[in-house]
Order: C-alpha cells, then sequence, then structure tokens
DNA sequence: TAAGATGTTATAAGATTGCTATAACAGATA
DNA sequence: TATCTGTTATAGCAATCTTATAACATCTTA
C-alpha cells in the first residue's frame, strides 16, 4: 500500500498518515495481522521525519488500530468497541451534517451519501 | 441563544462558537435575518477576547452562515451552495465511517445514526 | 453636533502545536 | 558483533491560538 504526503495541505501530516492507514484498513488493502513498515523506513521513503511517523503510529495505537512491537515493528490489531465506535461516530459526524442541513441537505441525500461512501471503500482502486 | 466555552476543551475558541452557531442554525434556534451579538459585546459576556470571538464571525462569513454588516453586526444569512454543501458533507464523514468500518459498524447502523441526529436537531430543546 | 456602538485593521507578546534534528537507550535479530 | 526495532530526551524553528492595546471609518442615537 502506497502512503504518502501532500506537503501542501493544511493536514498536519501525522494526520494524513493516520488517515490513509484507516481508510487502507477499510477498504482492506491492509488486514489484521499486516505489519506496517518501520517509522525509520516510512520516514526515509516519504521524506519527513522519524519522530513524525511515529507520532501517526501512536495515535493509530492509541485508537485502537495497530500494536507497536519492538520486535516486528507497527502490526496491524484492531481493538473493536463498537459501542464505542458509534458514539464516536455520532459526535465526529454531528457538526458536519448540522453544516449540512443548514444548506439544504435532506435526510434522504444523506443516506444516499452514506451508501456512496460504503460503496467507494467496498470496490476501491488503487491510484 | 446560549453560546459559551468550555476553557478545558482541546478545540480552539472561534471552532466552538462557530459549531454552537451552526448547530442553533440547524436547529432553527437561530433563522435567516436574525443578528448574532456583536464581537464586543458576546466576547465580554464568555470572557474572552474579541479577536476570537471575530475570528468565528469570519469563518461563518467564509462559509456563507452570515453577512457582516459594520451598521448592524453579524446577520445570519445563508449563502446555500447545495452541491458543493453535498461534496463537502462527503469530505468530512468520509474518514469518519473509514474508522467506523474498521469498528465493525454495518451500514445500516449508520443510517440509523443518520436518523438519529436528525431527529435531535428536529427536536432539540435547550440544554 | 457630539457620544457611543459597530466592524476592521495593526502590532505585539505568550503559549501551544507541528515538524525537524540529533542523540542515545534497550531489546530483538542476523 | 553489527544492525534493526520502538522509545525517550532535548532543542530549535515556524505556525497557530489567544490575548492585549490601540486606532480608524462608519453608522446610530441622544
Amino acid at each position: 500500500m502506497i502512503l504518502s504526503i501532500d506537503f501542501n495541505s493544511d493536514e498536519a501530516f501525522y494526520i494524513q498518515l493516520r488517515n490513509q492507514i484507516i481508510i487502507g484498513i477499510a477498504t482492506g488493502r491492509i488486514r489484521e495481522g499486516d505489519s506496517l513498515p518501520s517509522v525509520r523506513q516510512l520516514a526515509d521513503n516519504i521524506s519527513i521525519n522519524m519522530h513524525t511517523v511515529n507520532k501517526a503510529y501512536s495515535v493509530l495505537k492509541q485508537e485502537g488500530f495497530v500494536k507497536l512491537d519492538r520486535r516486528k515493528g507497527a502490526i496491524i490489531s484492531l481493538d473493536v468497541d463498537k459501542q464505542r465506535g458509534l458514539e464516536e461516530l455520532k459526535e465526529e459526524i454531528a457538526v458536519a451534517m448540522a453544516k449540512g442541513i443548514c444548506k439544504g441537505i435532506r435526510r434522504e441525500e444523506v443516506h444516499r451519501l452514506v451508501d456512496e461512501i460504503y460503496e467507494l471503500f467496498a470496490n476501491w482502486e488503487e491510484g
């Protein structure tokens, strides 16, 4: 899987990495047990600092997506707390939806959007 | 409508204000044509700096929620670009949904969540 | 006309965050 | 032994967030 940085984005590098890896898991390109590149290796590949990669991995660990092993590096290991996941998801999309409501977006249109995103992730094509 | 700041939150003050005002519009507590408190007045009320309030208002202006008038202050004025709104919403919820998918949340559960949020906004009671 | 309120702009300072740089450490591997 | 892991520490630079003070033009009101 290809990880890359948009140096012109206003999103922090470590957030960009985090998001790409989460999407990688959601789309099945990375699976439970797979290992991520070592912090130094990935940092070299994409020309950013080791500590920035380390921060991305630490966040992923804290959020329950990977386990860090001094022997094997970062291993995808999903800590599934569905109830908590639902609560977090609700909180994360609430403001965005409020914004959408102000713009006249109706309930059915959000449902359609949700389906679109599920399709997008299910039929993901690299690149 | 009551605007307030959580001084312990890790969200920037101006973002907190922005979100509260957007939710206020979505829930109908603020309507087109209503005016927001002046930057100085609100800043005094909630004990933050005038410029922080001004930043919140500027963001809301830039996002098409208010118009700033030197005579009347900040007036709610919705600039509805639905197509753009849909694209922004899609982008804003995509990563959150990817995270949810990793946590085993199914499509129908997201639909239920969307309905819940719509109900929440429709039947809003001042806290 | 004078006083007061409005948004706007400018400058400065302190705190925090993001990113980089360099370095060292303990544990595992070859 | 040499090399690769993650981890930790320290430091510096730039940007962002927040506050503080101050001034300006415009509009409203007394």
